[in-house]
DNA sequence: GACGAGATATGAGAATTTTGATCGTGGAAG
DNA sequence: CTTCCACGATCAAAATTCTCATATCTCGTC
C-alpha cells in the first residue's frame, strides 16, 4: 500500500508520514502542488492525501486534474479550520472524505480504512473460525454446523477476541479495554454477562467449544467435550 | 499544563510533541536520560512520559529518583514490544501507566487524562454553561435556575459539543463523528432523535435556550425568545 | 469434611440506544 | 400562489446494554 502526501507544512508532513509507515504503508512526501499532481498522475499509489492549501496548485484543483484523467484512486483532502465551504466543493470532485486538522492518528488511520474500503479495495477478512464455530463479524451471526444464531455487537466482538488470542487466556481487564476502552468504569460483572450470553448461545447452538473459566485469570475457547 | 517527553528517538520524540501540543499541552523534549532527570527534578511538569530504553539513564532510574525525591507527578512509562517484564518493574517503582509502542494518539491522550485523574490533579472542568443553562458532564445532568433534570450520556455530549461550539452551526456529520465515532453508521435520524429528547428536557425546565435548526447546515444553541 | 471469603454465574428488570414509520414544513420550481 | 419534495420532528416499539440482587462455585484453612 504506497500513500502520497501533498503537505506543504513540513511538521505536519512529517507527523503524517510517521504515523502512516508506524501502519505499514510506503509513503512519498511532496510539499508543492505542481510536484504534488505529478507524482499523483504517475498511478502507482493506492491514496492520496491532499492538503486545501498549497503552494503552487491547490488540492482541489490536483483532485480535479485527477479525476479528469480518469484515476479511481481514493482521496482524501486536508482541510484546516474554517474551510468547510471547500469540504463541500472538493467532495463534489470526487474526494472520498476530508479530515479537518488537527485530527488523531486514529482518526486518520480509520478515515484512510473507510476510503479504501469504499472504493472497493477490501481487505477480505476471512470468517472467524475456531473449533465448530464460524464468526461473521460484520453482520454479526455465530454458525455451528449450519445451525446459525444472531449476535448483538458486544457478543460478536467479545467472541471475535477470544478466538483471535486462540488458546491464550484473556483476562477480563483485556476484555474490558476491548470492548469499552480502557478509559471505561466497566466493572468486571459486565464481562461475566456477556461471557454467560454467548454460554448460553453456544450452548444453543450444541457446540463443542465451550468458553472455559481460568479463574483468577480469565477466559479461554476450549474445543472438545470434557 | 506542562508535560515533559524523554525519548532518544527523534521521530517518536517529534510525533508525540505534536500530538500533544495539539492537545493544548506544553511540551518540552529531552532526548538523553541524564539531561531527563534535571529536567524532571525541576518539578514544574503536571506529567512526564518517559521512555525506558535511554541512553545515559534509563526511564526506570529517572523514575525512582523523582520518586526518591518525594515527588507525585504523574508518570507514564513509554515501553517497546517486548518489554513487558519491565512493566511491572515501572509500575513498582511508582509508574502511573505505561504506554507500549507503537501506539495512537487517541490512546495517549486518554492514558494521560486518566494518569492526571488518578492523581487527583484533576482539570477543575468548570461547568459548561450556555445562557441560563449549566451542564454538569461527569454525572450527567442539566440545570436551569435551580431546576435540574438527568441527562443520558449520548444528550450529555451532544449538548455539551453544541455549548462548546458556541454560535457555530454544528452538522448533523460533526454531531455523528463527535457522539458515535466517524467509522459509524449512525443515521442523520439518530442525531434528530437526541436533539428531539434534548429539548423535550429543556421544555420541561422551562429554559430560554433553544436548540435553533439551520435546515440544511445543522444545529445551534440560541438565547432569548424569538 | 465443614467453613468462609472471594470469585464467578445468572436472571430479571431498568436504562439507554436504535430503528422504522409517520407526519409536518420550508422553500424551490413552475 | 400552488405543488412537490427533501429535510426534519416525533412517537412507539425493538434491540441492546447495563445494573443489581442473588445463587453458586473454588480454594485455602481449620
Amino acid at each position: 500500500m504506497r500513500i502520497l502526501i501533498v503537505e506543504d507544512e513540513e511538521h505536519l508532513a512529517e507527523a503524517l508520514s510517521q504515523i502512516l509507515k508506524k501502519n505499514n504503508y510506503s509513503v512519498d512526501v511532496v510539499h508543492d502542488g505542481e510536484d504534488g499532481l505529478d507524482y499523483a498522475l504517475s498511478g502507482i499509489y493506492d491514496l492520496l492525501l491532499l492538503d486545501i492549501m498549497l503552494p503552487g496548485r491547490d488540492g482541489i484543483s490536483i483532485l480535479k486534474k485527477v479525476r479528469a484523467e480518469g484515476m479511481a484512486v481514493p482521496v482524501i483532502l486536508l482541510t484546516a479550520k474554517g474551510e468547510i465551504p471547500d469540504k463541500i466543493a472538493g467532495l463534489d470532485h470526487g474526494a472520498d472524505d476530508y479530515v479537518a486538522k488537527p485530527f488523531s492518528s486514529d482518526e486518520l488511520m480509520a478515515r484512510i480504512r473507510a476510503a479504501m474500503r469504499r472504493k472497493g479495495e477490501v481487505m477480505p477478512e476471512d470468517a472467524l473460525k475456531f473449533g465448530d464455530l464460524e464468526l461473521n463479524a460484520s453482520n454479526p451471526k455465530l454458525t455451528v454446523r449450519g445451525k446459525e444464531i444472531k449476535l448483538n455487537p458486544k457478543e460478536s466482538e467479545l467472541l471475535e477476541l477470544l478466538i483471535l488470542r486462540k488458546q491464550a487466556v484473556t483476562s477480563k481487564e483485556q476484555i474490558i479495554e476491548k470492548l469499552w476502552g480502557f478509559d471505561s468504569e466497566a466493572e468486571h460483572n459486565n464481562v461475566e454477562v456477556y461471557v454467560s450470553f454467548l454460554r448460553k448461545k453456544l450452548n444453543f447452538l450444541a457446540s463443542d467449544t465451550r468458553i472455559a473459566t481460568i479463574r483468577g485469570v480469565g477466559y479461554v475457547l476450549e474445543e472438545g467435550k470434557g
